[in-house]
DNA sequence: TAGTGGTCTAGACCACCGT
DNA sequence: CGGTGGTCTAGACCACTAA
């Protein structure tokens, strides 16, 4: 079955339909296992087959399959568990709570209500629990802003969920997201409310679509009366706004959200290297 | 002389002062080649040793040196280039250039004046140029706020430079930058007028400094009068403020920033994966 | 052509995990 | 114990760069 081009090396037989691309065994690899990925014939929390399965099954080297899964594991695509196996990144995990949340607390004596208790290094535990307040989640046609972004047509059916959510009590980001419609069917207040933990996770679990990138752009601006309102602060008050665009497999943008943050007692973290 | 332990293989011998640290082979390399890095060994633009060589200085396999210099290059302290060998990474490179330096412009026309010519893809070229105004550079004894951040004892000596950066001929970032003093003797208001590049290159061939790695916090404010001035903004204004602590090797703090950002027509952008 | 990094292999052994 | 990922080796060959 599965051919693989040797780059060049002749070996492989069967060139015929991939075409003049020429990348290297261990990428071809890991396309395929990205397809397994995105196909769902592996889901999220499951382990992928084992190195020496996937090498004699794809015919190349126990080395060619780790590096594969190297570059895997470097995208969170995949976690690696020594002597456990190999497996699919979800939403559901704690190590991934906080990969999309860069909102923390500033020190001090704030928002230690629930620090992740047996933790050692990986990164500064945030130790943050916020709570969800849905304000509203209706279905509608997509404004020609919100269409280019999801990579809709104008027109097209959206979702647009606007929530608060509260750290220490206090109303801290006014979060405005938009879905596209096809994908979140039956996505509704009741059901947002019924679900406990992160909103990632229920995408992941409730609607098989897994976020896996995001790009952010950050701009400071003020309340206006309906966001001071929403927030509990006064009008003009400067607020961070963050707008992201998370894709899911084949880099898909799923989700346009902007987050009103009040940076009073929070900032949002960022690591440069 | 080099003696590495192998981990548990009992192997090299020697384990006299190293103490109860086992640690990957390659991670014992990796350890070398970073203290040569730090020690100037190696200078930022110049080739290191190649693998072969390494590999037989240090009396281990090629694949184990090359396993070392990867994370170096994934943590861009070094950069591999195919045929011709590896070298020290530099801000003095168009590589590295916008890789501490988030801003950027809203699309649309704004912002084109000199965007980086034969580039392809990488990343998406900012394609920004901002001219530098200093507004002083002077000594003074570190605030106790300060001395914490640069790891400094309180009224040692710092540097503050002050200097607004203008896109398009207007201001749009505000920075208070402060350094330890002992570094950065000589440094003065006249010498960053005359230096053309990065702040960063200037550091790192004028000071020996290199900043490899920084950690930002973000927060929304309000320009307050001074701050409203130096911008020609009107008092009020929401500014995103840009709070950096860089560090050179060894984790040591070696400046701490801080960026008033007019977000006006520009963004902070972000990558979350 | 010689030297560099980049790919691929095959096999050995280690550290860790569950049973 | 058997199976998993993690480390290390030795050697072959490829792709690229410069002299």
């Amino acid at each position: 079955m599965n051919e693989l081009s040797r780059s060049a090396r002749g070996e492989g037989a069967a060139e015929a339909d991939a075409g003049p691309t020429f990348a290297p065994l261990y990428r071809q690899i890991r396309a395929l296992l990205m397809r397994g990925l995105q196909s769902g014939e592996w889901k999220p929390g499951e382990p992928i087959p084992s190195e020496v399965e996937l090498a004699a099954r794809y015919r190349v080297s126990q080395g060619t399959v780790r590096k594969a899964i190297d570059e895997l594991a470097a995208a969170n695509l995949v976690v690696r568990r020594q002597g456990r196996g190999t497996f699919v990144a979800s939403h559901r995990e704690v190590r991934a709570q906080f990969r999309f949340l860069r909102l923390r607390p500033d020190e001090g004596e704030a928002g230690m209500s629930g620090p992740p208790e047996g933790e050692g290094a990986d990164e500064p535990a945030p130790g943050m629990v916020m709570i969800s307040r849905v304000l509203e989640c209706r279905r509608l046609r997509a404004p020609s802003e919100i269409a280019r972004a999801l990579a809709l047509r104008a027109g097209e059916a959206v979702v647009l969920i606007r929530r608060v959510l509260e750290a220490e009590g206090r109303p801290t980001v006014l979060d405005e997201i938009w879905l596209p419609g096809s994908r979140f069917r039956g996505l509704s207040a009741e059901r947002l409310d019924a679900w406990h933990g992160p909103l990632y996770a229920m995408f992941e679990t409730e609607f098989g679509t897994r976020m896996i990138r995001a790009t952010e752009r950050l701009k400071a601006v003020t309340a206006d009366r309906a966001r001071a309102r929403a927030l509990q602060v006064a009008e003009g008050v400067p607020l961070l706004l963050v707008e992201r665009v998370s894709r899911t497999y084949g880099d898909q943008p799923v989700e346009l959200r902007r987050g009103y943050c009040v940076t009073e007692r929070h900032h949002y973290f960022n690591e440069l290297s």
